[in-house]
DNA sequence: GTTAGCACTCATAGACATCGAGTGCTAAAT
DNA sequence: ATTTAGCACTCGATGTCTATGAGTGCTAAC
């Protein structure tokens, strides 16, 4: 295990490093207020710790960087709390300034005010509407084969499709059918929707409507998507900022990374641990990902998780600060979301 | 005016830089089959085409590369046409090729098989939606205090806001209000409709509808949202691949602007003549695009005017090829969505 | 156990030489 | 009157060398 001293030197050591981007060395270490002992123990102590792989030479006469082992005891134990300022915590009240009921303007909202106050990338992962309740179903022809399919759900959020429709269907069928639906399928889940209406609601289609069954089909497909939460970017370009990004190939990669959405997307999804979680370096399993850590939050309705907020910088990341200011925007965010969304 | 031998041989340098990126110089154009004459002439007459400040040195003796008034002379008189093959003609119809009956979708595919084509970032402006007519509006009540708004145009194309309902406000006096909306606006551009409400509207509701104003006020305002054309883009990334933007502080710049979309997006909606257009440099107003050009064709229904799409890359760009699959994917597109959309 | 001292390492930066692609100019060739 | 060969010159790029200095590990003294 680690002396007491050996962890007061990592941590001054990481602290130093991620205020300067720059390797640590013994002499600059024992001028710190709160090294009381020589650099020459100091460099006994850093041939220890690099023995045990928390922190690293960048070449032989180097100073020290931490290692990802370091930063991971760094983030398990080491963090020293920060205190947000009262600008701080203004700018995130700001995100609940304007009464925007539009969930997803809050979370987008959201997402460029973390990147504000964090100078990194930020990421919102905005509300799982797969669980919301549907509230109406309707259908709206446009010409004779084809319509616009429009459903809303408890929650105020409006999906949409254009579909065509069978020619064996007439408009009064549709409209019955339509009714048929929405007194069936009011409050059930989204993501229930297709099974409920092939178990429930199909045979009474039948009764009702001649030629139903082509278009169960088309409204079951039409029912059946999933729509994905939809992510929201804050301060993509702050990346391009950070000194170890000073390499065009690095910022190409990561960049790629966020463009690319669809496994970001899958990565953030698995973040969905209550409570704060960080993932450093090559710990993120995406290829181009190896210089960064993310650090995720989730907020929540009442007890019903919603979605993620995250924030993507290099491994050389404030975790203090950047832990502070996720934690209190996620629970602000939930706290206000409950407010609003809890008495329906 | 420009020799003929001067025109070649601007054509040859600019051709050559486009390919290279490298300034070009008397030995390589010599050597090149177009020229039949020595570097010595050639260096006469480039020195003649700077003195006429179509091409510039990078250092005393340095080879040439074009200057914007190159650029912009050679676009405009020298483009060698080109023929798209058979591969890029595929990539073009496979915008089409998935029955999306979604105007959206079909624009989004654009911008990322024009980046694809090209190798540059490209830019879809989406379909103006404020020419629409009105198909339907929609009022769902979610719950006592708020409702979800929402406005089908003939395109199929679905806007939606949460609204907060006046207390003063029953449930069937919204019922009746709708339907009065209903029956005077279907057909009204949306551009159009907060002006017919009050000329046309009001007095209407006054006659059936008690606290009509409060009502009156949040309806005007709601389907005064003049929803902006979406922008679409394509192969961000793709700028860093560029050798010009091997200065991560150019990638900044070029990002920002991009990122910055307000500006951006006004810019591109100043590009709306019919027919090619290029900018080259600091054509651009826009800070940040010095070392850009952007070319921009559009795209339409019949003849109604839809949006624009545009191609950005680095103003050393392949000008001919760009253009050339601009014209396609902007008439292959317009084909289509005439085809699927005129007979409304 | 701690520290002073010292030899050693290596990235960084500046000075300097070399190379080569390119130029402009002049004088000869066409 | 053009065109071209020849030549001196420029300057970025590359490579070598040398100092500098921040850093290390190790040893011996405290």
């Amino acid at each position: 295990m680690l002396t007491d001293r050996q962890l007061l030197i990592l941590q001054v050591i990481i602290d130093d490093f991620i205020r300067s981007g720059q390797p640590v060395g013994s002499r600059t270490l024992s001028k710190k207020e709160e090294i009381t002992f020589s650099s020459a123990t100091i460099r006994n102590e850093m041939a220890d710790l690099e023995e045990l792989g928390y922190i690293e030479k960048t070449h032989v006469s180097s100073g020290r960087v931490p290692s990802e082992k370091g930063y991971r005891y760094y983030v398990d134990h080491l963090l020293s709390p920060q205190r947000l300022t009262h600008e701080d915590i203004a700018k995130i009240k700001s995100i609940f300034a304007e009464r925007i009921y539009e969930l997803e303007k809050v979370v987008q909202k959201s997402a460029q005010i973390l990147s504000d106050l964090t100078n990194y990338t930020s990421i919102v992962l905005g509300p799982a509407v797969k669980d919301n309740k549907l509230k109406q179903i309707q259908i709206i022809p446009l010409n004779k084969e084809t319509a616009v399919a429009i459903i809303v759900t408890d929650t105020g959020h409006v999906e949409n499709r254009v579909i065509t429709i069978p020619a064996s269907i007439n408009p009064s069928d549709l409209e019955k059918m339509v009714n048929i639906l929405n007194e069936r399928l009011i409050g059930v889940p989204l993501v229930d929707l297709k099974d409920k209406i092939y178990k429930e609601v199909a045979n009474v289609l039948r009764a009702h409507i001649r030629n139903y069954d082509s278009m169960l089909k088309t409204i079951s497909d039409t029912l059946d998507l999933q729509p994905a939460e939809k992510m929201f970017f804050g301060g993509k370009t702050n990346m391009l900022s950070q000194p170890e990004f000073n390499d065009i190939e690095k910022v190409r990669s990561i960049m790629t990374v966020i463009e690319q959405e669809k496994d970001f997307y899958n990565l953030l999804r698995k973040h969905n641990k209550q409570g704060i979680q960080v993932t450093i370096g090559k710990e993120n399993q995406l290829r181009g990902m190896e210089n960064c850590s993310l650090i995720t939050a989730t907020y929540s309705v009442g007890e019903k998780q919603l979605g993620t907020i995250a924030v993507l910088g290099p491994t050389r990341m404030e975790y203090s600060r950047v832990i502070t200011i996720l934690n209190r925007v996620a629970s602000d965010l939930s706290t206000v979301l409950t407010q609003w969304y809890q008495n329906n």
